[in-house]
RNA sequence: GUAGGUAUAGCUCAGUUGGUUAGAGCACCAGAUUGUGGUUCUGGGGGUCGCCGGUUCGAACCCGGUUACUUACCCCA
Protein backbone atom coordinates (compact mmCIF):
# COMPACT_ATOMS: atom_id res chain seq x y z
CA UNK A 1 0.00 0.00 0.00
CA UNK A 2 1.63 3.32 -0.90
CA UNK A 3 1.48 5.71 2.02
CA UNK A 4 -0.31 9.08 2.03
CA UNK A 5 -2.18 11.73 4.83
CA UNK A 6 -5.37 13.02 4.30
CA UNK A 7 -5.83 15.98 1.77
CA UNK A 8 -5.00 19.35 3.35
CA UNK A 9 -3.27 17.71 6.33
CA UNK A 10 1.25 18.54 6.65
CA UNK A 11 3.65 16.78 8.22
CA UNK A 12 6.37 18.94 9.55
CA UNK A 13 9.50 17.54 9.32
CA UNK A 14 12.23 18.97 12.14
CA UNK A 15 13.26 22.34 9.71
CA UNK A 16 9.35 23.46 10.01
CA UNK A 17 9.21 22.72 13.45
CA UNK A 18 12.31 24.92 14.30
CA UNK A 19 10.12 27.94 12.24
CA UNK A 20 6.86 26.92 13.36
CA UNK A 21 7.61 26.72 17.56
CA UNK A 22 9.49 30.03 16.90
CA UNK A 23 5.88 31.49 15.54
CA UNK A 24 4.34 29.74 18.04
CA UNK A 25 6.93 30.85 20.84
CA UNK A 26 6.46 34.58 19.90
CA UNK A 27 3.01 34.74 20.06
CA UNK A 28 2.77 32.73 23.46
CA UNK A 29 5.09 34.92 25.29
CA UNK A 30 3.37 38.00 24.03
CA UNK A 31 0.14 36.66 25.58
CA UNK A 32 1.65 35.81 28.74
CA UNK A 33 3.06 39.35 28.21
CA UNK A 34 -0.67 40.56 28.91
CA UNK A 35 -1.68 38.21 31.14
CA UNK A 36 -2.94 35.17 29.56
CA UNK A 37 -2.99 32.36 31.13
CA UNK A 38 -2.89 28.57 28.77
CA UNK A 39 -5.57 26.47 28.58
CA UNK A 40 -6.55 23.00 26.51
CA UNK A 41 -9.14 21.83 25.62
CA UNK A 42 -10.48 18.36 23.95
CA UNK A 43 -9.69 17.61 20.23
CA UNK A 44 -13.52 16.69 20.10
CA UNK A 45 -16.60 18.39 21.10
CA UNK A 46 -20.00 17.24 21.41
CA UNK A 47 -21.81 17.64 17.82
CA UNK A 48 -24.27 20.14 19.58
CA UNK A 49 -22.25 22.20 20.82
CA UNK A 50 -20.45 23.21 17.75
CA UNK A 51 -23.60 23.36 15.81
CA UNK A 52 -25.57 26.52 14.95
CA UNK A 53 -22.50 28.79 15.78
CA UNK A 54 -20.81 29.15 12.57
CA UNK A 55 -23.35 30.28 10.15
CA UNK A 56 -24.32 28.06 7.85
CA UNK A 57 -21.36 27.54 5.38
CA UNK A 58 -19.34 27.22 8.72
CA UNK A 59 -21.75 24.15 9.97
CA UNK A 60 -21.34 22.53 6.74
CA UNK A 61 -17.51 22.44 7.10
CA UNK A 62 -17.28 20.69 10.66
CA UNK A 63 -15.90 17.37 10.67
CA UNK A 64 -18.29 14.92 12.22
CA UNK A 65 -17.00 11.85 13.79
CA UNK A 66 -18.67 8.68 13.51
CA UNK A 67 -20.26 7.09 16.12
CA UNK A 68 -18.87 3.74 17.17
CA UNK A 69 -20.98 0.50 17.22
CA UNK A 70 -23.08 -0.58 14.16
CA UNK A 71 -25.03 2.28 14.21
CA UNK A 72 -26.54 1.44 10.93
CA UNK A 73 -28.63 -1.64 12.48
CA UNK A 74 -31.95 0.37 13.13
CA UNK A 75 -32.21 1.46 9.71
CA UNK A 76 -33.87 0.66 6.33
CA UNK A 77 -32.40 0.97 3.15
CA UNK A 78 -34.40 2.75 -0.20
CA UNK A 79 -34.32 0.14 -2.76
CA UNK A 80 -32.28 2.04 -4.71
CA UNK A 81 -29.40 1.70 -2.32
CA UNK A 82 -30.66 -1.58 -1.75
CA UNK A 83 -29.16 -2.89 -4.89
CA UNK A 84 -26.30 -1.08 -4.85
CA UNK A 85 -25.35 -2.73 -2.15
CA UNK A 86 -26.58 -6.39 -3.20
CA UNK A 87 -24.37 -6.02 -6.26
CA UNK A 88 -21.28 -5.61 -3.73
CA UNK A 89 -22.04 -8.08 -1.14
CA UNK A 90 -25.11 -10.60 -3.02
CA UNK A 91 -24.11 -13.47 -0.49
CA UNK A 92 -25.52 -11.58 3.09
CA UNK A 93 -27.61 -8.77 2.32
CA UNK A 94 -30.12 -9.41 4.04
CA UNK A 95 -28.53 -8.62 7.06
CA UNK A 96 -28.47 -5.55 6.89
CA UNK A 97 -32.61 -5.00 6.58
CA UNK A 98 -34.68 -4.44 9.66
CA UNK A 99 -37.52 -2.41 9.86
CA UNK A 100 -37.08 0.99 11.84
CA UNK A 101 -36.97 3.99 9.57
CA UNK A 102 -35.32 4.99 6.33
CA UNK A 103 -31.62 6.37 6.49
CA UNK A 104 -31.91 10.23 5.76
CA UNK A 105 -28.77 12.38 6.70
CA UNK A 106 -29.99 15.31 7.88
CA UNK A 107 -32.67 13.94 10.29
CA UNK A 108 -30.46 10.89 11.76
CA UNK A 109 -27.35 12.54 11.96
CA UNK A 110 -27.35 11.71 15.53
CA UNK A 111 -27.41 8.55 15.01
CA UNK A 112 -24.79 8.33 12.69
CA UNK A 113 -21.94 11.15 14.43
CA UNK A 114 -22.76 12.92 18.19
CA UNK A 115 -18.86 14.26 18.66
CA UNK A 116 -16.95 16.32 15.66
CA UNK A 117 -13.67 17.47 15.71
CA UNK A 118 -13.73 21.64 17.05
CA UNK A 119 -14.38 24.16 14.39
CA UNK A 120 -12.06 27.16 16.08
CA UNK A 121 -11.05 27.88 19.82
CA UNK A 122 -13.62 30.16 20.52
CA UNK A 123 -16.94 28.20 20.99
CA UNK A 124 -15.17 25.41 22.56
CA UNK A 125 -13.87 28.83 25.34
CA UNK A 126 -17.41 29.64 25.65
CA UNK A 127 -18.08 25.68 26.50
CA UNK A 128 -15.65 25.68 29.04
CA UNK A 129 -16.69 29.55 30.88
CA UNK A 130 -19.68 28.49 30.99
CA UNK A 131 -18.53 24.90 32.69
CA UNK A 132 -15.92 26.15 35.03
CA UNK A 133 -18.07 29.73 35.74
CA UNK A 134 -18.08 28.89 39.69
CA UNK A 135 -14.07 28.69 39.60
CA UNK A 136 -13.11 31.18 37.15
CA UNK A 137 -12.08 34.46 38.00
CA UNK A 138 -13.65 36.99 36.07
CA UNK A 139 -12.62 39.03 33.56
CA UNK A 140 -10.96 35.32 32.56
CA UNK A 141 -8.22 35.79 30.51
CA UNK A 142 -7.22 32.55 28.46
CA UNK A 143 -4.93 31.84 25.90
CA UNK A 144 -5.15 28.50 23.46
CA UNK A 145 -2.97 27.28 21.36
CA UNK A 146 -4.41 24.30 19.24
CA UNK A 147 -5.12 22.58 16.02
CA UNK A 148 -8.43 22.96 14.82
CA UNK A 149 -10.26 21.24 11.59
CA UNK A 150 -12.31 22.53 8.69
CA UNK A 151 -13.51 20.24 6.24
CA UNK A 152 -12.98 22.94 3.09
CA UNK A 153 -11.50 22.49 -0.10
CA UNK A 154 -7.91 23.18 0.27
CA UNK A 155 -5.88 25.34 -1.79
CA UNK A 156 -3.48 28.42 -1.05
CA UNK A 157 -3.29 29.08 2.55
CA UNK A 158 -6.06 26.87 3.14
CA UNK A 159 -5.99 24.14 5.06
CA UNK A 160 -7.92 21.18 6.65
CA UNK A 161 -6.04 20.92 9.87
CA UNK A 162 -4.11 24.38 11.52
CA UNK A 163 -3.43 25.81 14.18
CA UNK A 164 -5.26 28.42 15.93
CA UNK A 165 -3.56 30.85 18.91
CA UNK A 166 -6.34 32.50 20.70
CA UNK A 167 -6.24 34.96 23.34
CA UNK A 168 -9.37 36.04 24.53
CA UNK A 169 -10.80 38.03 28.02
CA UNK A 170 -14.09 37.12 28.95
CA UNK A 171 -16.58 38.70 31.50
CA UNK A 172 -16.05 42.35 30.72
CA UNK A 173 -17.41 45.20 27.99
CA UNK A 174 -14.62 47.32 28.53
CA UNK A 175 -12.94 48.75 25.20
CA UNK A 176 -10.01 49.08 27.21
CA UNK A 177 -9.66 44.85 26.42
CA UNK A 178 -9.86 46.18 22.47
CA UNK A 179 -7.27 48.54 22.90
CA UNK A 180 -4.63 46.22 24.60
CA UNK A 181 -5.46 43.13 21.64
CA UNK A 182 -4.26 45.86 19.61
CA UNK A 183 -1.35 46.67 21.60
CA UNK A 184 -0.60 42.96 21.77
CA UNK A 185 -0.93 42.40 17.96
CA UNK A 186 1.39 45.48 17.18
CA UNK A 187 4.05 43.51 19.35
CA UNK A 188 3.64 40.00 18.10
CA UNK A 189 3.71 41.52 14.33
CA UNK A 190 6.63 43.53 15.34
CA UNK A 191 8.80 41.00 16.94
CA UNK A 192 7.84 38.57 13.98
CA UNK A 193 8.63 41.47 11.39
CA UNK A 194 5.73 41.17 9.35
CA UNK A 195 4.07 44.12 7.99
CA UNK A 196 0.40 44.10 8.41
CA UNK A 197 -2.16 46.09 8.46
CA UNK A 198 -4.84 45.56 11.05
CA UNK A 199 -8.78 46.15 9.21
CA UNK A 200 -11.08 46.68 11.93
CA UNK A 201 -14.90 47.56 12.07
CA UNK A 202 -18.01 46.79 14.24
CA UNK A 203 -20.71 44.77 13.63
CA UNK A 204 -22.84 47.99 15.39
CA UNK A 205 -22.14 49.73 12.09
CA UNK A 206 -23.25 46.91 9.98
CA UNK A 207 -26.21 46.67 12.20
CA UNK A 208 -27.31 50.29 11.75
CA UNK A 209 -26.87 50.46 8.38
CA UNK A 210 -29.02 47.07 7.67
CA UNK A 211 -31.44 49.44 9.95
CA UNK A 212 -31.24 52.25 7.79
CA UNK A 213 -31.78 50.85 4.75
CA UNK A 214 -34.83 49.29 5.62
CA UNK A 215 -33.34 45.53 5.45
CA UNK A 216 -32.73 44.73 9.49
CA UNK A 217 -32.87 40.74 8.65
CA UNK A 218 -30.86 41.26 5.20
CA UNK A 219 -27.87 42.10 7.63
CA UNK A 220 -25.51 39.05 6.61
CA UNK A 221 -26.09 38.99 2.91
CA UNK A 222 -25.43 43.18 3.11
CA UNK A 223 -22.32 42.59 4.78
CA UNK A 224 -20.94 39.59 3.10
CA UNK A 225 -21.82 41.00 0.05
CA UNK A 226 -19.62 44.60 0.71
CA UNK A 227 -17.11 42.16 1.96
CA UNK A 228 -16.27 41.05 -1.11
CA UNK A 229 -15.97 44.46 -2.47
CA UNK A 230 -11.92 44.40 -2.80
CA UNK A 231 -12.91 41.07 -4.69
CA UNK A 232 -15.43 42.00 -6.74
CA UNK A 233 -15.18 45.37 -7.37
CA UNK A 234 -18.48 47.99 -6.93
CA UNK A 235 -20.31 46.42 -9.71
CA UNK A 236 -19.64 42.95 -8.25
CA UNK A 237 -21.34 43.81 -5.07
CA UNK A 238 -24.08 45.86 -6.42
CA UNK A 239 -25.29 43.07 -8.41
CA UNK A 240 -24.95 40.16 -5.52
CA UNK A 241 -26.81 42.59 -3.27
CA UNK A 242 -29.71 42.44 -6.02
CA UNK A 243 -29.42 38.73 -6.39
CA UNK A 244 -30.28 38.47 -2.95
CA UNK A 245 -33.12 40.74 -3.28
CA UNK A 246 -32.32 44.06 -1.41
CA UNK A 247 -34.35 47.00 -3.09
CA UNK A 248 -32.43 49.55 -5.39
CA UNK A 249 -33.35 52.18 -3.19
CA UNK A 250 -31.42 50.69 -0.60
CA UNK A 251 -28.78 49.98 -2.96
CA UNK A 252 -28.77 53.44 -3.85
CA UNK A 253 -28.54 54.67 -0.08
CA UNK A 254 -25.52 52.23 0.74
CA UNK A 255 -23.39 53.51 -2.29
CA UNK A 256 -21.61 56.43 -0.38
CA UNK A 257 -20.50 53.85 2.02
CA UNK A 258 -19.17 51.60 -1.03
CA UNK A 259 -17.57 54.75 -2.31
CA UNK A 260 -16.36 55.45 1.76
CA UNK A 261 -12.69 56.21 1.35
CA UNK A 262 -10.01 58.87 3.08
CA UNK A 263 -8.47 59.05 6.34
CA UNK A 264 -9.86 56.93 9.30
CA UNK A 265 -11.07 60.39 10.77
CA UNK A 266 -12.99 61.06 7.56
CA UNK A 267 -14.47 58.10 7.42
CA UNK A 268 -15.62 58.30 11.34
CA UNK A 269 -17.70 61.61 9.77
CA UNK A 270 -19.43 60.08 6.81
CA UNK A 271 -20.55 57.19 8.69
CA UNK A 272 -21.88 59.84 11.66
CA UNK A 273 -23.89 61.62 9.14
CA UNK A 274 -25.22 58.56 7.52
CA UNK A 275 -26.00 56.50 10.79
CA UNK A 276 -27.43 59.73 12.47
CA UNK A 277 -30.67 58.17 13.00
CA UNK A 278 -29.37 55.01 14.18
CA UNK A 279 -29.29 53.88 17.94
CA UNK A 280 -27.19 50.76 17.26
CA UNK A 281 -24.98 52.66 14.69
CA UNK A 282 -24.23 55.80 16.50
CA UNK A 283 -23.01 53.41 19.37
CA UNK A 284 -21.04 51.65 16.73
CA UNK A 285 -19.54 55.09 16.32
CA UNK A 286 -18.63 55.91 19.61
CA UNK A 287 -17.19 53.10 19.87
CA UNK A 288 -15.03 53.24 16.43
CA UNK A 289 -13.97 56.47 17.93
CA UNK A 290 -12.67 55.38 21.52
CA UNK A 291 -10.07 52.64 19.40
CA UNK A 292 -9.17 55.75 17.18
CA UNK A 293 -8.47 57.93 19.83
CA UNK A 294 -6.62 55.43 21.63
CA UNK A 295 -3.90 54.34 19.41
CA UNK A 296 -1.32 56.72 20.17
CA UNK A 297 -1.96 55.63 24.19
CA UNK A 298 -0.83 52.02 23.51
CA UNK A 299 1.77 53.43 20.90
CA UNK A 300 1.08 51.16 17.98
CA UNK A 301 3.90 51.90 15.98
CA UNK A 302 4.56 48.76 13.57
CA UNK A 303 1.38 47.80 12.06
CA UNK A 304 -1.43 50.11 10.36
CA UNK A 305 -4.60 50.20 11.89
CA UNK A 306 -7.44 50.99 9.33
CA UNK A 307 -11.36 51.56 10.16
CA UNK A 308 -12.89 49.14 6.95
CA UNK A 309 -17.02 48.99 7.17
CA UNK A 310 -16.40 46.47 4.37
CA UNK A 311 -14.93 43.89 7.14
CA UNK A 312 -17.63 41.78 7.93
CA UNK A 313 -16.03 38.44 9.19
CA UNK A 314 -18.94 35.42 8.33
CA UNK A 315 -18.84 34.11 12.40
CA UNK A 316 -22.25 35.17 13.62
CA UNK A 317 -21.50 35.57 16.97
CA UNK A 318 -19.62 38.75 16.63
CA UNK A 319 -21.76 42.05 18.50
CA UNK A 320 -19.07 44.46 18.79
CA UNK A 321 -15.25 45.07 17.22
CA UNK A 322 -14.32 43.08 14.65
CA UNK A 323 -10.92 42.53 13.60
CA UNK A 324 -8.82 41.33 10.64
CA UNK A 325 -4.90 41.13 10.15
CA UNK A 326 -3.70 40.68 6.76
CA UNK A 327 0.43 40.60 5.36
CA UNK A 328 1.10 43.95 4.13
CA UNK A 329 3.85 43.39 1.56
CA UNK A 330 4.43 40.61 -0.82
CA UNK A 331 1.75 38.70 -3.64
CA UNK A 332 0.29 36.28 -0.79
CA UNK A 333 -1.72 38.53 1.72
CA UNK A 334 -4.10 36.00 3.19
CA UNK A 335 -6.00 36.87 6.50
CA UNK A 336 -3.42 35.88 8.94
CA UNK A 337 -5.34 37.00 12.33
CA UNK A 338 -8.89 37.34 13.02
CA UNK A 339 -11.40 38.55 15.71
CA UNK A 340 -13.61 40.19 17.54
CA UNK A 341 -16.38 40.53 20.61
CA UNK A 342 -19.16 38.26 21.39
CA UNK A 343 -21.90 39.70 23.84
CA UNK A 344 -23.57 36.87 24.33
CA UNK A 345 -21.51 33.48 23.22
CA UNK A 346 -21.91 31.72 26.60
CA UNK A 347 -25.89 32.55 26.57
CA UNK A 348 -26.70 29.77 24.36
CA UNK A 349 -24.77 27.23 26.96
CA UNK A 350 -26.99 29.23 29.29
CA UNK A 351 -24.49 31.81 31.09
CA UNK A 352 -25.94 35.28 30.40
CA UNK A 353 -24.11 39.00 30.48
CA UNK A 354 -20.79 37.68 29.51
CA UNK A 355 -19.03 39.52 26.93
CA UNK A 356 -16.31 38.46 25.60
CA UNK A 357 -13.90 39.61 22.97
CA UNK A 358 -10.59 37.54 21.76
CA UNK A 359 -8.19 37.38 18.46
CA UNK A 360 -6.86 34.25 17.18
CA UNK A 361 -3.57 34.23 15.33
CA UNK A 362 -3.62 31.92 11.86
CA UNK A 363 0.02 30.71 12.47
CA UNK A 364 -0.05 28.64 9.77
CA UNK A 365 -0.69 31.48 6.84
CA UNK A 366 1.83 33.59 9.55
CA UNK A 367 4.42 30.60 8.47
CA UNK A 368 3.70 30.92 4.97
CA UNK A 369 3.49 34.73 4.23
CA UNK A 370 6.80 34.57 6.82
CA UNK A 371 8.54 32.13 4.20
CA UNK A 372 7.20 34.20 1.21
CA UNK A 373 8.89 37.28 2.59
CA UNK A 374 12.14 35.41 3.47
CA UNK A 375 11.34 36.85 7.33
CA UNK A 376 12.55 34.03 9.57
CA UNK A 377 15.78 35.00 11.52
CA UNK A 378 18.63 32.61 10.67
CA UNK A 379 18.97 31.23 14.05
CA UNK A 380 15.82 29.18 13.36
CA UNK A 381 16.78 28.37 10.10
CA UNK A 382 18.49 24.93 10.81
CA UNK A 383 17.54 21.24 10.78
CA UNK A 384 19.10 20.69 13.83
CA UNK A 385 20.22 22.72 17.60
CA UNK A 386 22.92 20.37 18.41
CA UNK A 387 26.04 22.02 18.47
CA UNK A 388 28.66 18.71 18.56
CA UNK A 389 28.99 15.82 17.31
CA UNK A 390 31.65 13.10 18.42
CA UNK A 391 32.52 10.41 16.32
CA UNK A 392 32.79 6.59 17.25
CA UNK A 393 35.39 4.88 16.63
CA UNK A 394 34.92 2.11 18.70
CA UNK A 395 33.63 0.85 21.96
CA UNK A 396 36.14 2.54 24.60
CA UNK A 397 36.69 5.68 22.40
CA UNK A 398 32.30 5.30 22.57
CA UNK A 399 32.43 5.17 26.27
CA UNK A 400 35.17 7.92 26.98
CA UNK A 401 32.75 10.05 24.59
CA UNK A 402 29.59 9.23 26.35
CA UNK A 403 31.57 10.91 29.59
CA UNK A 404 32.58 13.80 27.77
CA UNK A 405 29.18 14.56 26.27
CA UNK A 406 27.90 14.00 29.90
CA UNK A 407 29.77 16.66 31.00
CA UNK A 408 29.06 18.95 28.10
CA UNK A 409 25.45 18.70 28.60
CA UNK A 410 25.54 19.59 32.02
CA UNK A 411 27.06 22.98 30.74
CA UNK A 412 23.83 23.25 28.77
CA UNK A 413 25.76 22.56 25.59
CA UNK A 414 23.60 20.46 22.61
CA UNK A 415 25.46 16.99 21.95
CA UNK A 416 25.35 13.92 20.23
CA UNK A 417 27.34 10.84 20.07
CA UNK A 418 27.38 9.03 17.21
CA UNK A 419 25.51 5.74 18.26
CA UNK A 420 26.64 2.67 15.93
CA UNK A 421 29.87 1.33 15.84
CA UNK A 422 31.42 -0.29 12.22
CA UNK A 423 30.46 3.43 10.41
CA UNK A 424 33.39 4.58 8.40
CA UNK A 425 34.42 8.13 10.20
CA UNK A 426 33.50 9.88 6.49
CA UNK A 427 29.93 8.54 6.91
CA UNK A 428 30.13 10.43 10.29
CA UNK A 429 31.38 13.11 8.99
CA UNK A 430 28.51 13.19 6.50
CA UNK A 431 25.92 12.55 9.29
CA UNK A 432 27.20 16.16 10.81
CA UNK A 433 27.18 17.63 7.63
CA UNK A 434 23.56 16.50 6.88
CA UNK A 435 22.31 17.80 9.97
CA UNK A 436 24.38 21.35 9.82
CA UNK A 437 26.08 20.34 13.48
CA UNK A 438 28.61 22.82 13.42
CA UNK A 439 31.28 20.95 14.96
CA UNK A 440 32.51 17.39 14.85
CA UNK A 441 34.57 15.97 17.95
CA UNK A 442 37.43 13.19 16.98
CA UNK A 443 38.35 10.83 19.77
CA UNK A 444 40.60 8.07 18.58
CA UNK A 445 43.37 6.53 20.86
CA UNK A 446 45.57 9.08 20.68
CA UNK A 447 43.47 11.44 21.81
CA UNK A 448 42.29 9.47 24.58
CA UNK A 449 45.80 9.05 25.77
CA UNK A 450 46.23 12.88 26.04
CA UNK A 451 42.61 13.35 27.30
CA UNK A 452 42.03 15.99 24.43
CA UNK A 453 39.59 16.17 21.29
CA UNK A 454 40.35 16.55 18.03
CA UNK A 455 37.84 19.60 17.36
CA UNK A 456 36.78 20.20 13.49
CA UNK A 457 34.89 23.50 12.85
CA UNK A 458 32.48 21.97 9.86
CA UNK A 459 32.18 25.88 8.20
CA UNK A 460 35.93 26.59 8.11
CA UNK A 461 36.83 22.95 8.01
CA UNK A 462 39.94 23.77 10.26
CA UNK A 463 40.94 21.80 13.24
CA UNK A 464 42.22 21.63 16.60
CA UNK A 465 43.40 19.67 19.13
CA UNK A 466 42.07 20.86 23.16
CA UNK A 467 41.06 19.73 26.55
CA UNK A 468 37.92 19.71 27.74
CA UNK A 469 37.92 23.17 29.36
CA UNK A 470 38.52 24.97 26.05
CA UNK A 471 36.11 22.31 24.59
CA UNK A 472 33.47 23.94 26.72
CA UNK A 473 34.56 27.41 26.07
CA UNK A 474 34.91 27.35 22.21
CA UNK A 475 31.37 25.17 21.99
CA UNK A 476 30.03 28.13 24.44
CA UNK A 477 30.54 30.50 22.05
C1' G B 1 -21.20 21.58 -4.03
C1' U B 2 -19.29 24.38 -9.13
C1' A B 3 -15.27 25.22 -12.87
C1' G B 4 -10.29 24.62 -14.77
C1' G B 5 -5.32 22.25 -14.63
C1' U B 6 -2.12 18.10 -13.63
C1' A B 7 -0.77 12.71 -13.05
C1' U B 8 6.16 9.49 -16.21
C1' A B 9 12.17 7.02 -10.96
C1' G B 10 12.24 8.70 -3.76
C1' C B 11 11.76 14.40 -5.44
C1' U B 12 11.38 18.19 -9.59
C1' C B 13 10.34 17.46 -14.46
C1' A B 14 11.64 16.35 -20.19
C1' G B 15 9.63 12.83 -23.64
C1' U B 16 9.26 15.23 -31.23
C1' U B 17 3.27 13.61 -36.30
C1' G B 18 1.80 7.22 -32.25
C1' G B 19 7.39 3.45 -33.84
C1' U B 20 13.33 -0.59 -31.19
C1' U B 21 15.59 -1.15 -24.81
C1' A B 22 11.18 5.61 -21.61
C1' G B 23 15.36 9.96 -20.23
C1' A B 24 17.69 14.32 -17.27
C1' G B 25 18.82 16.95 -12.74
C1' C B 26 18.65 16.22 -7.61
C1' A B 27 18.56 12.29 -3.96
C1' C B 28 20.42 7.20 -2.85
C1' C B 29 24.56 3.20 -3.00
C1' A B 30 29.78 2.00 -4.10
C1' G B 31 34.74 3.45 -5.48
C1' A B 32 38.86 7.21 -6.32
C1' U B 33 40.33 8.63 -0.31
C1' U B 34 40.94 2.18 5.70
C1' G B 35 41.20 9.17 11.08
C1' U B 36 37.63 13.83 7.93
C1' G B 37 31.92 15.96 5.46
C1' G B 38 30.45 19.82 2.14
C1' U B 39 33.54 20.53 -3.94
C1' U B 40 35.31 17.02 -8.20
C1' C B 41 35.59 12.37 -11.07
C1' U B 42 33.98 7.12 -12.17
C1' G B 43 30.44 3.37 -11.81
C1' G B 44 25.65 1.40 -9.97
C1' G B 45 20.58 0.41 -8.24
C1' G B 46 15.86 2.25 -9.00
C1' G B 47 9.63 2.63 -13.58
C1' U B 48 2.34 -1.17 -13.13
C1' C B 49 4.25 6.04 -17.61
C1' G B 50 -2.35 6.97 -11.62
C1' C B 51 -6.21 3.07 -12.67
C1' C B 52 -9.92 0.60 -16.17
C1' G B 53 -11.43 0.11 -21.03
C1' G B 54 -11.24 1.48 -26.40
C1' U B 55 -8.79 2.77 -31.34
C1' U B 56 -4.26 0.75 -33.81
C1' C B 57 0.19 -3.91 -36.74
C1' G B 58 2.07 -0.88 -32.61
C1' A B 59 -0.06 3.75 -27.16
C1' A B 60 3.59 7.38 -21.93
C1' C B 61 1.49 9.95 -26.43
C1' C B 62 -5.12 9.49 -29.48
C1' C B 63 -10.45 8.56 -27.39
C1' G B 64 -13.97 7.37 -23.19
C1' G B 65 -14.48 6.54 -18.12
C1' U B 66 -12.52 6.66 -13.18
C1' U B 67 -9.48 8.04 -8.95
C1' A B 68 -6.06 11.22 -6.67
C1' C B 69 -3.74 15.81 -6.39
C1' U B 70 -3.98 21.02 -7.39
C1' U B 71 -5.88 26.15 -8.50
C1' A B 72 -10.13 29.24 -8.36
C1' C B 73 -15.41 30.16 -6.80
C1' C B 74 -18.47 29.78 -2.11
C1' C B 75 -16.69 30.50 2.72
C1' C B 76 -12.69 31.21 5.92
C1' A B 77 -7.05 31.54 9.87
Amino acid sequence: MKPSIPRGTRDFGPAEMQKRQYIFDTVKRNFQLFGYAPIETPTMENLEVLTGKYGDEGDKLIFKILNSGDYLKDFVFSGKEVEAFDKLERSNSNAFLPSNGILESDKHIRQISEKALRYDLTVPFARYVVMNQNALTFPFKRYQVQPVWRADRPQKGRYREFYQCDADVIGSDSLVNELELLSLMDKAFRELNIPVLIKFNNRKILSGIAEILNASEQIIDITVAIDKLDKIGKEGVVKELRDKGISDAAIELLEPLIDLSGSNEDKVNTLKTFLDTSEVGKKGIEEIEFLLNHLSTINIGHVSVELDITLARGLNYYTGTIFEAKANAGTFTPSILGGGRYDDLTGIFGLKNMSGVGISFGIDRIYDVMEELKLFPESVNKVTTTKVLFTNFGEAEQLHCLGLAARLRAAGINTEVYPDAGKKIAKQFEYADKKQIPFVAVVGTNEMAKNTVMLKNMQSGTQMEIGLDDLKTVLAS
